[in-house]
DNA sequence: GTGAAAGCGCTAACAC
DNA sequence: GTGTTAGCGCTTTCAC
C-alpha cells in the first residue's frame, strides 16, 4: 500500500500550514480564497480525503448514525432504512445497521458498540419498550429516535402512526360496506400500536354499532403467512352462522396468508370474505387479488425520523417530540360489500 | 452528558497503567491474571466501552466493512446484507450500508467515503463491471469482494453464480417437459451474469435441438413488474404459431409481472404458458401460482463473500479467487407440460 | 509482566 | 487570515 496522504503531505505540498488544510477541508469562509484554491488543487491531485477517524476522535462528532432494526430485510424496515440511509448521506452522514432479530440482549449489545463508534445518534425500532435496553445510553445525551414504539421514560423522539384513528377508518369502510362480523388476526405483543389498533378496533365497532365477537380475535396472531393461514382456517371452520365476512390482518404477509387458506377452502376473496392488510408492501400489487391494506408510508417515516434526528444533533435541547406518520387505508380488491 | 469514561480513569481506579488497561482490552495473554481480574471488575462497573476511532487512528484497522449495493431494499439485496452483517458481527465487524441506487457517480462517492473511514473491507454489487469506478480503491491494498459481477483487472475476490450451467438445467427441465417455443425476457445490461445467462440459454437450446427464434428474445427487458407485464404482452399478441409455451424471466418480479399479463389477457398459467423466474424471492411461495425459479442462495452468497473478505482481512495476499454460488432450478407451479 | 511516553491524523485555541 | 501547537483516546514500542 502506498503511503497513505496526509493533511501534512498537503500542507507541504501546498506551502501551508496543516491548520489552513483543515479550515479548507471544513469549508471556514474565513481562509484567503487564492490560497484556498490552491490547497483545492492539491487535495484533488493526491484524491486526498481526510482521515474521519482522526477528526472523529477530535471533534467527537462521528458522523456516523445508528440503525437497530429486528430484521434488515424485512420488506416494510428495509424500505425504512434505505430511505434513512438516502435522506442521511445528502448530510454527509453514513449508517451503520444492525440486525437485533427482535432480541433485547442484541439490542443491547448493539446500543453499546454504537456508543464505542461515537455514533451521533440512534435511529431504533426495538422489539420492546421497556426502557432497560437502553441504560447504557439513557445519559449519553444522544439523540434518540423511535421508530412505531412507545418507551416511557425514555428521552427520544418518537416516530408514531394514527394506528388507533386508521382502524376506526378500516372499520367504518367495512361497516359502510355492510359487514357486520369482523374478525382480527392481532398480534399477541403488547407493544403501543399494537395496542393502540385493537382499542381503534374496538371502538370502531362500537361507533358502527356492531358486536365485538371474542371468538373473532384472535390474540396470537404472529406475522408470518403461516400464522395468517392458519388463522383463517380457523374462521373458515365456524359455522356460518358465526363466520366472519371481513377480516383485518396485523400485516399484508399475514393477509396473503390468510388468503391462500381462503382460496385452499374453494372460498373466494372477497366474495366470500374480505381482507384488509397493513403495511401496504409493495407486494400488494402484485398479487392476484391485489390487496387492500393500510399504508405504512416507510418514505415519510424515515423522513420524520431524520429530521428529528438532525435537528437533536443540531442542538435542539426542547422536550422529547412525537412525530405523525399519517397511516391511511388503499382499497384495492380485496375488499368488497358481504354476499 | 456525563463526562465520558475512558481508559485513563480506569487505569486510575484500578491502580494500574494506561497500558496494562489496553493490553487487557485486548485480551493480550501475557497480562498477570490477577491484574486483569482487577482491571475488568473496574471495567464492568463502570460499563467501560474503549473508544473505537481512538483505535482506529492507531491501530489503522477500523472493525468497520462498507457494502454497496443498489438497492437495499431489493429483496435480493436486502437479504443479502442482511446476512453479511449477521455473520460480520460474530468477527465483531460492523457494516456500513451504502444505495448506489445503481449510479456509477455514487458508488465511486461512497468508495471515497469509506475509504476515509478506514474500513477494513468493502463488499459491492457494482452497478458496472468497468474499472473506473474503483479507480481511488486499486491501489489502497484493500480486501474487495464483488458480488456476481465481474470487474476485469480488479484486485479483488469474486462470489459468482454458475448463471450459464443453470439457465442449460432450466431450458433441459421445460424441453424435456416438451417445450419447443421458449421466450427468454432478458436484461438489456451487457453485465456478465446477464451474458452468461443468454449463453446458457441459447447452448441450451442448441443441446436440446430447439430453435433460438430472435423474435422470442426481449433485449430490454428492464428488471421491474411492468417490464415483464409488457413483454408478455407482447408474445400474447403473437399469432398461436410464434408463440411460446413457455418463458424465462430475468427476475421473479419480471416473471410475476408476465403472470398477470398472461392472467389479464384470460390465459392460464402454467396450462398455456409455462413461466420460470430468477432470484427465488420469498414472496415465490406465496403468490396464487406458486412459481417456478431459479434460487439466488442468498445466504451462501452472503457466507461465501464473508470469508473470502476475512481471509483477505486476516492476511492472505494469494491471487485474486473465483467462489461459486450455486444457482438450482426450484420447481413450483408456474411451469408444466404444454398443452 | 508492567509502565512511561511517543504518536496515529486531525481540529481548535491562541498568538501573531 | 495564517501558523504553531496541544491534545482527542488509544496502542505500542522500549526500558525496567
Amino acid at each position: 500500500m502506498a503511503k497513505k496522504i496526509t493533511i501534512k503531505d498537503i500542507a507541504k505540498e501546498a506551502g501551508v500550514s496543516v491548520a489552513t488544510v483543515s479550515n479548507v477541508l471544513n469549508e471556514k469562509t474565513f481562509v484567503n480564497a487564492e490560497m484556498a484554491e490552491k490547497v483545492k488543487k492539491v487535495i484533488s491531485k493526491y484524491n486526498f480525503r481526510s482521515n474521519i477517524s482522526a477528526s472523529v476522535l477530535r471533534k467527537k462528532a462521528s458522523k456516523l448514525i445508528g440503525i437497530i432494526i429486528p430484521d434488515s430485510s424485512n420488506l416494510v424496515f428495509s424500505q425504512i432504512g434505505k430511505e434513512i440511509e438516502i435522506d442521511l448521506s445528502d448530510y454527509n452522514y453514513n449508517v451503520v445497521i444492525c440486525n437485533s432479530n427482535y432480541s433485547e440482549k442484541k439490542e443491547m449489545n448493539y446500543i453499546d458498540v454504537l456508543l464505542s463508534r461515537n455514533i451521533d445518534g440512534l435511529i431504533i425500532v426495538p422489539s420492546t419498550e421497556h426502557i432497560s435496553i437502553f441504560k447504557n445510553i439513557k445519559n449519553e445525551n444522544m439523540p434518540i429516535v423511535v421508530i412505531d414504539r412507545l418507551v416511557e421514560g425514555l428521552k427520544a423522539d418518537f416516530v408514531m402512526s394514527n394506528n388507533y384513528n386508521v382502524l376506526i377508518e378500516v372499520i367504518d369502510y367495512l361497516a359502510g360496506l355492510g359487514h357486520k362480523k369482523i374478525a382480527y388476526i392481532n398480534r399477541e405483543v403488547s407493544l403501543y400500536h399494537s395496542i393502540k389498533r385493537f382499542e381503534g378496533f374496538r371502538d370502531g365497532l362500537k361507533k358502527n354499532s356492531l358486536n365485538l365477537y371474542q371468538e373473532l380475535v384472535t390474540g396470537d396472531g404472529g406475522l408470518s403467512f403461516e400464522d395468517g393461514y392458519l388463522e383463517m382456517q380457523k374462521f373458515i371452520k365456524m359455522k356460518s352462522s358465526k363466520r366472519p365476512t371481513a377480516v383485518i390482518a396485523f400485516n399484508d404477509i399475514v393477509a396473503i396468508g390468510a388468503i391462500r387458506a381462503i382460496k385452499d377452502n374453494k372460498y373466494k376473496v372477497p366474495r366470500d370474505f374480505s381482507i384488509v392488510g397493513f403495511d401496504n408492501i409493495f407486494f400488494d400489487e402484485f398479487i392476484e387479488t391485489r390487496l387492500t391494506s393500510v399504508t405504512a408510508n416507510k418514505k415519510e417515516m424515515a423522513d420524520l425520523s431524520v429530521k428529528l434526528l438532525l435537528e437533536r444533533i443540531n442542538g435542539d435541547v426542547s422536550e422529547p417530540k412525537w412525530a405523525l406518520n399519517h397511516r391511511r387505508l388503499v382499497i384495492r380488491e380485496s375488499t368488497a360489500a358481504p354476499l
